[in-house]
DNA sequence: CGGTTAGTGGGTAAAAGTGGGTAGCTTATT
DNA sequence: AATAAGCTACCCACTTTTACCCACTAACCG
């Protein structure tokens, strides 16, 4: 299960290093290195799929409707930005412009662990969602 | 399974490269790289279908009532410009004028993955519709 | 302190994408 | 029917991007 938080840097080659942790999650649960990273359509960042969930949600997709307006619109942002990337020797992957312009990269990276998934932050993208997260959360008093 | 989002150029000529990836999806999953291109009704841009998927479509619309006048407006808008493309060794298919126009391509143009099949859309046009889909997804609140 | 592992930077060969010339076909014109 | 014009498919050459490899630094751990 992925877990925790880091801050890596993306390289100007758009570069950037999958923590050891999670590639290690990938290979030990998933027996699998490779990822699905798409645009996440509830917040300014992306997620990052292990190929068997990645496969589970698009059995989910699949099975409905294909000309329901929410399931054509979930390929266009979802599925058309979903790209697989196999980490290079050093456990890095390369995100692609169009990917980084969504939730504005630039060098400072956060991974942040989703359980089944993972997120892909820009650095004060993240800063500013924790902070609301926190504030509402506190509003909510939720008895865990 | 078709998915990720490239963008290429359309040259002078009207020829505009299919992405690597999709050019071995074809492939791969359906021995064949040629590909029909036609109008989706629904939206402006072009729709690509392997061949497979196209024949699959037809029968779909055989088996329906032919005086059925939503079957006379679908095989207007779409049998009636659907082509077969097979890419030249470059990998490149030229768009006729009558498709470029519907679709507004000038020069950037980009391939969206949608599974089975994909679209291809003038830059600017997928723009905006990625963001109104943006939009309507989160309105929506899939389960996904 | 040495050794190991995570993270970073950069060079280079291969692949993907782009531009344009030309021959051959189709279509239009006299 | 012959010639001209336009289009398209094919070929070749070039540029850009990406994948892969190697080397270095920094952090962690015994």
């Amino acid at each position: 299960m992925f877990q925790g938080e880091y801050t890596n840097n993306m390289d100007d080659k758009g570069r950037v290093n999958i923590p050891a942790s999670f590639r290690e999650v990938l290979l030990k649960n998933y027996d699998d290195p490779s990822i699905v990273v798409t645009r996440d359509p509830y917040a300014p960042c992306l997620r990052a799929y292990p190929q068997r969930e990645w496969k589970r949600l698009l059995t989910k997709v699949l099975a409905r409707s294909s000309n329901d307006r929410a399931v054509i619109a979930f390929k266009r942002t979802v599925v058309s930005s979903a790209q697989e990337y196999a980490p290079d020797k050093q456990g890095r992957v390369l995100i692609p412009q169009n990917l980084r312009d969504y939730a504005n990269i630039s060098k400072g990276t956060v991974f942040v662990g989703s359980l089944d998934t993972f997120e892909i932050w820009d650095v004060s993208a993240w800063e500013a969602q924790l902070a609301s997260s926190l504030s509402l959360l506190q509003d909510m008093d939720l008895d865990f």
